[in-house]
DNA sequence: TTACGTGCAAAGTCTTTGCAACCAT
DNA sequence: ATGGTTGCAAAGACTTTGCACGTAA
């Protein structure tokens, strides 16, 4: 993919421009959230043991927040532990948590443009889609309890 | 309100027919839910102490647990810290949180029912809605930022 | 009476912070 | 050169757990 070329140059100049550095650790992380995809503060960090010497996990959670406020990388909380996070660019999907089984399924960016155009029209509020995520029952757990 | 009698009976029996006793902390805890609304357990703690001579931290952990999972009371994560507890009776809405200003706003039901319904129609998929939390930026922030 | 429930304290998980050394610019 | 960044270690916020005592049923 050549893409990731293309991303690199972008997402450079975008920290550079406000007056942020370049450091491999903040290579290192981005590079961890891309391949892995919604993973945690935790699992960043020994992905990116196994890469190079290592990153302190201080810096992985200071790096995740910067990238987080810059809108590279967004955040969600599929669930009671640590937050996962992936590419702001690949967060054009919605998390449904099953709280009986744990699995986690994806809904495409249309399946809630109802709800974001009715929040937007009735409270005049913008849905962050990519922090969304929606817990319940999925398929499966509901035909087991037969109901 | 005579409501409140009512309530009490239910939830009383709701806990013996499970095999679970009704103490104090219980009810305690119960009504601080009630009254707080949107509280953590922390707050809970605090709204506790004030009545009686207080319920231990832990104690109000394991009672949230158990309330949660008999359906009686649930939670929601409205921010990055710790979560907020409510009755489940009123769940009937949606907590909107601006990620700008922190604001929260409630939306009514009837708002995400096209999002329910797209979601158990395409997944399968039943959502917990006392448990959905929509992040994003209310109308004021939207207007200050004048996009 | 007899488990279930509670208080207490200790431990666990996840995250933040202070500070000296470091390095991208 | 110089101020943003990092690593390290300690502290913090939030939650869970083990165990002896207390108490609802």
């Amino acid at each position: 993919m050549e893409h990731g070329q293309e991303q690199s140059r972008s997402w450079d100049q975008e920290l550079r421009s406000r007056g942020y550095r370049v450091t491999p650790q903040r290579q290192l992380v981005l590079e961890a959230v891309a391949a892995l995809d919604h993973a945690t503060p935790e699992e960043i960090a020994a992905s990116v043991q196994r890469t190079a010497k290592g990153v302190n996990i201080s810096t992985i959670y200071r790096t995740l927040e910067l990238l987080d406020g810059l809108g590279l990388v967004a955040h969600t909380h599929l669930n009671h532990g640590a937050p996962t996070y992936h590419l702001a660019t690949e967060a054009g999907h919605v998390h449904l948590v099953c709280q009986d089984c744990g699995k986690i399924e994806e809904a495409s960016r249309e399946t809630i443009t109802p709800l974001t155009q009715a929040l937007d029209d009735r409270h005049g509020f913008e849905v962050n889609v990519s922090h969304l995520t929606v817990f319940g029952r999925c398929h499966d757990c509901r035909s087991k309890t037969d109901e």
